[in-house]
DNA sequence: GATGAATGAGAGTTCATTCAT
DNA sequence: GATGAATGAACTCTCATTCAT
């Protein structure tokens, strides 16, 4: 962990210059990102209901006044961990830039991306699983999120008609469902991880068996998606 | 398990003794299973920490003090509720006598009542969706679901390997992730409604949308399957 | 008082009758009535906001979580103490029957009775004070008070008409306003007895000076009212 | 105490080097007035206990650190608060000046100035409801206070003695208590304004029924100590 | 003289659970 | 088998106050 440094290393950090810039300990930035990762922690482990608030603000390192003061309640941290979290997903989706790619190169691409943000960020999966249990109704009210959506459709559908045009993707597909499914294949293998491995008394989250899935998931689009 | 008496059938054995047989009233049973229900739909919209003992007690027509002499505490009721929600659908699932059709048949026939158990259960979708974000350590730690699972791949192995004999079915097909992608297909579409249906401003919920998504969870998996 | 007798004092009593006739832990009315009294005390002391519902249970021997069992809420609390407080005032006014008496004597009864009302309620005196800081917020949102009021004025509208009519009280005098001074000259003394005591050296709430203080209020009114 | 120097002053210092001679900003003046005057809003509507450091902070557009800085503590700036309403309340009793007035007619302008005075000071009345539901402890304490009071009753009975020997007045009139009658019928008017509105369903806080309540507290006064 | 960040103690409130009948 | 009263622990949230700059 970072070691803090006063204002009293920082003056002497003025007459040594040698000396490396440091984190101060009142940084309101840093406190609210600590928070905010204990949080996602917290929530995505227990839920909105089950999570605690003293236990947020210790992992965080932080008073648990802090919380208050930056985020006014339990439920707006919560939203708060949420906007970021479903914020970063569909910009880390933005970013594939997946139209400079041939169509059915791009939509692998896509799929892979997909299996490997969910690997990667399971912890989101599972916070996203508790606001759909919970009717989305902290998303829905999210002005945030209102505008984050949307075009993701229209890369698809030129993907699909691009692909259409070449002969190598049969026509009739429906974007939105290709969409869902592309995100079904992965984010239900880790999301149902828990009681799947206990269904099938099968290790299925260990990293050969996560290797075969990220093929499955890709076999089983281009295969739906094939010019026959 | 001891027959039920309610007082009410005691106070008549009382004054008349020349009564019916045995007037069966079961009250018992009825106001278990009238708490198992309030606590499926309690369960399955605020999870385990966000139910409310009294909700369900009261939803349920009964005394709090009754869920605790039937349950022994809110913890086994969840239990309990799971029990009953995942071995009815394994009950379902087991019922479809499959291998009585054609694999090809068999297998359409299976995604297809995939999709639609999940949209007559969308509570018990909500239910596994909570008890996952959990690490589903309450189903792990039951035992009448021990037994449950398993015989389901063999099924499935069963209906690949007809199938690749009689040369519809492609060859090297995992049965275990074709099970978990028929499962996932129709099961984020319904547990994820609440986020997909906002993310696209399309209100995938209605009868007609549902209707396109079942056909294309069947789409989706007979191409995978099918032999080239 | 009445004695509250549970089904086993009435069972015991009837195989024992010299059994004294007990007092049950779990008296519903009894523990109401011990949360109302505690918080009458706190609220008249402290007001509002300075009470500790801490302090009220324990007072009242009573457990907090009682306290929300049967008010919901401090606040709600602090009405139920204000309506009954105020209430019972009334009550004791409506029951002093003044039309029986000559007219001046009815008025001397009266602000004797305020009087002494105010000198043997001086926790109601202080609750009062307190929520007319608030702007009487509460007391104005009772449902219960709205009917209470009013017909004082009649009353004296009636004793002045008639004392005119004798000739013994003098004509002009607006009711409302007598009324406000009968009030003011023995709430005042009582409300503001702690600085008034301090600003002028003398120990005013002494039995001696209390009884001053009495007979002053009633040569104040009399003096008022009479015709010359 | 040290004389306060803005930076805003020494900005202007640096550029304009001929400046005048001393510019006494004396922001820290201002802040502690502005203090003052926002504590005995948020006081005298929320009582010591309602009030918050925040809030008057907030409303004095200064910073809460000031506010203890300049005060020491929420008590302390409530009791300087208390001292200064009641001691311009007392300042403005004595610049009276009514030894130069007949008895009688200092008597009626004394009345009215008690009701004009409790009219333009209403926050200070609910100030005083309020120390005084606490037992007036902090007005008890205060230095300042100890010596405002007590020559009141001087000249009250310097009055009633001139008025018996001029014969206007009759004899064996207490002063302490009428004193406290000529406030009272004054400040409980004013104090208890909102529980009387409402238990009379008029509003009697209107300039129309405060002009008469007026007439109405001098006639009863000038009643009471007419020579019969 | 002024400020935003931070704090610990304690407030009101809620909850699963149990007692007495 | 059923009920209303009772409980203590724990939770979310608030507040006056102080630190570091």
């Amino acid at each position: 962990m970072a070691v803090a440094v006063t204002s009293k290393a920082k003056k002497s950090a003025l007459s040594a210059k040698a000396k490396a810039p440091l984190e101060p300990v009142r940084d309101a930035e840093r406190t609210k990102q600590a928070l905010l990762a204990a949080a996602e922690v917290e929530f995505s482990t227990k839920g909105l209901a089950g999570a605690r608030v003293d236990v947020i603000a210790e992992q965080a390192a932080a008073n648990k006044r802090m919380l208050y003061y930056y985020f006014g309640s339990k439920e707006e941290l919560y939203l708060a961990v949420l906007e970021r979290a479903y914020g970063s997903m569909r910009e880390a989706e933005r970013k594939l830039n997946l139209t400079d790619l041939a169509p059915r190169e791009a939509i692998k691409t896509w799929v892979e991306f997909k299996f490997d943000y969910c690997q990667q960020h399971q912890q989101i999966i599972a916070l996203l699983a508790g606001e759909n249990m919970l009717g989305a109704v902290h998303l829905k009210r999210s002005r945030r999120l209102r505008d984050m959506n949307m075009s993701l459709v229209d890369v698809i559908s030129a993907l699909l008609d691009a692909g259409v045009a070449k002969g190598d993707i049969r026509p009739g597909i429906d974007p939105v469902h290709l969409y869902i499914s592309m995100s079904a294949l992965s984010y239900f293998y880790f999301s149902n991880s828990a009681t799947l491995s206990a269904a099938f008394g099968r290790a299925l989250s260990s990293p050969a068996e996560q290797k075969l899935r990220r093929a499955h998931c890709v076999d089983v689009i281009m295969s739906y998606i094939a010019a026959r």
